[in-house]
DNA sequence: TTCTCCCATCGATAATCTTCGATGTTTAAG
DNA sequence: CTTAAACATCGAAGATTATCGATGGGAGAA
């Protein structure tokens, strides 16, 4: 018999996909950049930031806080939504319990 | 007033440092194969195993898979002790919490 | 329409990561 | 002491990633 430790979620019932995504989200975390965004987010008045707003903090490019934001868009851990010129994001679900 | 959502340890009491490594331990968990054999080590019996047991369903060589223990190690989410010729490897309190 | 602001995309470069085979180390067995 | 087994470390090759500047696209202001 074995230990099945930890969680039975994360030894049975991951299908070998459900480890990629995951694998994939805990990837998108796993840049000191990304991870700051995603905080600052979370910390942002309504729980939601615009580029402009986000990109200062950083010391980095536009274009490459841009791109950090839609790999965490990709892996489901921001929401996007277009209001006028900007662009806000959000924690999604996921992200929420992911970090907790 | 800021939000403060997902949980103020997030916001408020990460240093950079804590930051940094939070995202050393997230990146250690975004690779298929360290997340693998995470899983593996918690499914094991007496929630520990050794290299020579964990190999074999990676597909990779020996020295691949002592370089990704030794990464998750330097993460704080395996520990390692030796006994006789075997290395056990079993997972840390920060593991069992980030991976609940 | 024209201009400006906000943001995404593209192409290129430098850095990092994954993986391997070869070799070194340690432990136990013969 | 010699040999074998279990791991770790090293050096190199190939793949992936982070970052930038330049450019493009869309929305609103003038």
């Amino acid at each position: 018999m074995y230990h099945l430790g930890v969680s039975t979620i994360l030894t049975l019932n991951k299908s070998p996909k459900t480890i990629s995504f995951l694998a994939e989200q805990y990837k998108a975390l796993g840049d000191v950049t990304r991870l700051s965004l995603i905080m600052a987010v979370a910390a942002s008045e309504g729980a939601e930031a615009c580029v402009c707003d986000l990109t200062p903090d950083t010391g980095l490019a536009q274009s490459t806080v841009s791109h950090h934001l839609k790999l965490l868009v990709d892996a489901n851990l921001l929401e996007r939504s277009q209001r006028g010129k900007w662009a806000f994001y959000s924690l999604t679900p996921a992200a929420k319990k992911l970090l907790t």
